[in-house]
DNA sequence: CTTTGTCCTATATAAACGATAGGATATATA
DNA sequence: TATATATCCTATCGTTTATATAGGACAAAG
């Protein structure tokens, strides 16, 4: 039960363009420097960042990367929704899941209440928080 | 990002412990039945709860299991526990893991609140709802 | 003393994860 | 215009984890 590193280094590759206030946005290479992920990694995981509509950039050499819209009005959800479709802690939640033990399972009331904390969380932190969280040095 | 089925299958078989109310105690082999799991599958997921000391049985032929404590007084924490060392939904949240960005990530303060998120409602969560909300049929 | 259900270790198959390879494309700059 | 460089795009690859199954030893009930 880990969230795997595309979601945690997108993450952490938002911030570092939410952080930065330069003209011409950020590159991607300069962020695998300072998040010490390679360049080539990060390739796809800026990508899947792109196609959603988070970040933007024009095209060609030195296009660095900005949020398509203010911090505060991008949450941790909206991220996550950039690598997978939607949060599904176990199988039975996904949509169209045709359980065998729908009326017996017994379990599914508790699966299904920390799939909606989880998800929660993830919709009420922005990342205005985050920024807010990285310049109080916590 | 799923909880795995030895977690999943494990919480299920507790319920059916707790929901028996015969003098022998439950079969594995009944248990499997009932809740469509390989008798060969399930022998290891027992095995688990076994060690933990959640559920207890005599030796040999004809001895079902029982639970070793009122279902009140366990938590789907313990139940979790019994397969897995602790709740680490990332890799820093692991004792002792020493992180290279740890004064500059940003972002391990939204993956602990996550963590503590998640393990609360994991050690509020007993048995004994469990049972309430099966018989409720919800 | 046979049957049956638990106990225990090993192995197999498939999927997911984490990452790299190789090159195409676009454009800033010389 | 030529070249360098950064993004864009698809494919592949080795490792780990997940999800079981196999085969038999062991204990006790009948």
């Amino acid at each position: 039960m880990r969230f795997n590193t595309r979601i945690r280094y997108g993450i952490r590759a938002m911030l570092e363009i939410a952080l930065d206030s330069t003209e011409s946005g950020v590159f991607q290479k300069d962020i695998a420097e300072r998040q010490k992920i390679s360049v080539k990694y990060l390739d796809n995981i800026i990508a899947s960042l792109k196609t959603s509509g988070l970040i933007i950039n024009k095209r060609g050499r030195k296009s660095g990367y900005k949020l398509s819209r203010p911090p505060s009005q991008i949450t941790m959800l909206d991220i996550f929704r950039a690598f997978e479709p939607g949060m599904t802690i176990v199988d039975c939640m996904e949509q169209g899941y045709d359980c065998q033990l729908y009326n017996t399972c017994g379990a599914r009331s508790f699966w299904q209440g920390l799939n909606d904390k989880i998800t929660d969380y993830f919709e009420s932190y922005t990342l205005e928080d985050l920024i807010k969280v990285h310049k109080s040095g916590k």
